[in-house]
DNA sequence: GACTGGCCTATTTTT
DNA sequence: TAGGCCAGTC
């Protein structure tokens, strides 16, 4: 904004999420609705009453909505409520926000609508829509109509500014995303280069990732004359995760060697935290009594299957519950059957030696999760937070809470640190070479970009798919693509099939 | 009824 | 590779 609005016209403007603005609404004014005044239900505390709880989880959730306790899908009906139902509130909000602009309106949800429309009875409402940016179909409340409906409510005038990209990306890479978005032919431009991979006898994907973004870096360096931005973009976090451990040390690739590559990888961190309050927890062990000690882990455990759970994994309902039965099954004495508690339960019999170096104790914690299924699930996320460059973080946490040679204080401690969003966000836009996924890098740019694709699942493109998959997964490379202002490298495995089809031949 | 191991398939994405 | 599902065991 600096640069076209000055100093006084910038402080006129505020800008929100729909979400932030919601929840100061709901805060201030929602007692005229409920009666009550209005608390908030954390999204982590939110996936806890999900899971024990049996019955039609949205009813309830709106249940507790109607007593004033919101968790975050009903924050916007409650404001939509809010503006339809209380002139006095819609005036004051109209007065205040003469004019309101939505940005990414195409994927404005049902509930939003509603209080953007609202807002259009007496402000100037401006919306922004590009409807090939669409990524979030699959957001209940999201719709392919919305910008129609849109236009035959509110009656806009329209401006057309798809000639007039101010950041257009060099090297015909815009042609070619739309290419690739309409599936037409168009030959890759220079700037869009392709590692094919071999996918038996060979090194993994990560490996060819890995040097990719090596390479990448090199040419765009040597180009610009300064260290590049680059994004590696994929489909799924948990791929990403598999990559961002493979370049986190140094590697190689036939003769080429592969130096290890600082990075941060932008994902959602509540499975990794949740599997960090398991190892804390362990941290815990010197000083506590066995079944407190024991019964603790699991509890922690336990929570990270209730995220899980509410994550969409049906599975992870029936794995609380066997973990519930062996803390129930401690604490009366009686006969564990759980592997992953009977495992729990020998490590701590034979004692846990910790040195009061927090990462090598860290790490020893980790290690005990190990040989059963759950463990070695637990043990995995807990990699992802270490790749969250949180190394240093849970040194400093864990110095705090142990005085010397206990930890008295760990689960408490990491969960303050994780919980804390101002670290989360300090940890980002510090290094040159940023994962996220595909979805996340919208709205952002960088000097090149690397798009990976794996081979069973994560898949860029499957002639198996219906045209409507196949439609959504244009637009989102389409939105992949267009993050690169120089250059794009693709890593795709052997045989894939083209995200372009091939020209028809010549005719003479 | 609760748990685990093994077989089989391959859609996740977020404020 | 990973996770869901099923069948067999305790």
């Amino acid at each position: 904004m600096s640069g076209v609005l000055d100093r006084q016209t910038q402080s006129l403007i505020e800008i929100r999420t729909f979400h932030a603005f919601f929840m100061d609404l709901v805060r201030s004014h929602g007692r005229l609705v409920t009666g009550t005044p209005s608390s908030f239900i954390t999204p982590e505390r939110e996936k806890h009453l999900k899971t024990d709880f049996d019955g039609h989880w949205p009813t309830e959730r709106r249940r507790l909505a109607e007593q004033g306790r919101y968790s975050f899908d009903e924050l916007a009906p409650a404001a939509a409520t809010l503006l339809e139902s209380s002139t006095a509130v819609q005036t004051l909000y109209t007065q205040i926000y003469p004019v309101v602009m939505v940005d990414e309106f195409q994927d404005t949800n049902t509930n939003q609508w509603r209080a953007v429309k609202t807002f259009a009875a007496k402000s100037t409402v401006i919306c922004l829509a590009d409807p090939d940016q669409r990524i979030f179909d699959h957001i209940p409340g999201v719709d392919a109509e919305r910008i129609n409906h849109a236009i035959d409510h509110l009656q806009p005038t329209r401006f057309d500014l798809s000639a007039d990209n101010h950041r257009s990306p060099s090297g015909g890479l815009l042609d070619y995303a739309n290419a690739v978005l309409r599936a037409n032919p168009h030959p890759a431009p220079e700037a869009v280069q392709t590692i094919h991979y071999a996918t038996y006898n060979a090194p993994p994907v990560e490996a060819f990732t890995h040097y990719a973004v090596i390479a990448l870096r090199q040419h765009l360096e040597s180009e610009l004359g300064r260290p590049p931005t680059i994004a590696v973009l994929a489909r799924e976090n948990a791929f990403l995760g598999r990559i961002s451990e493979k370049i986190t040390s140094e590697g190689s690739i036939g003769h080429h060697k592969l130096p290890a590559i600082e990075h941060d990888f932008v994902f959602d961190p509540e499975l990794s935290a949740a599997a960090g309050y398991v190892v804390a927890s362990i941290l815990e062990w010197p000083g506590l009594a066995p079944t407190d000690a024991i019964t603790r882990t699991l509890r922690a455990a336990a929570d990270y299957y209730r995220v899980k759970f509410s994550n969409g994994t049906t599975g992870a309902k029936t794995t609380v519950q066997t973990l519930e039965n062996a803390i129930a099954a401690i604490q009366s004495d009686s006969a564990v059957k759980s592997k992953a508690a009977k495992l729990l339960i020998a490590s701590h019999a034979r004692g846990i030696r910790l040195t009061g170096q927090p990462v090598a104790d860290w790490q020893t914690a980790r290690a005990l999760l190990t040989g059963a299924r759950e463990l070695d699930e637990m043990f995995k996320q807990v990699r992802m937070l270490r790749l969250l460059k949180a190394t240093d973080l849970l040194a400093w946490v864990l110095m705090e809470a142990g005085d010397a040679m206990s930890y008295r204080n760990a689960a408490g401690a990491i969960r303050r640190a994780l919980g804390n969003e101002s670290l989360a966000m300090s940890r980002q836009e510090h290094t040159d070479i940023s994962l996220m996924s595909m979805h996340r890098s919208k709205g952002k740019e960088f000097d090149g970009v690397v798009i990976a694709e794996d081979i069973h699942r994560s898949k860029l493109l499957d002639p198996q798919w219906d045209t409507k998959r196949t439609a959504e997964t244009r637009r989102l490379l389409r939105v992949a693509i267009t993050r690169a202002r120089h250059m794009v490298v693709f890593v795709r495995p052997v045989g894939a099939p083209p995200l372009t089809p091939p020209s028809p031949p010549a005719s003479q």
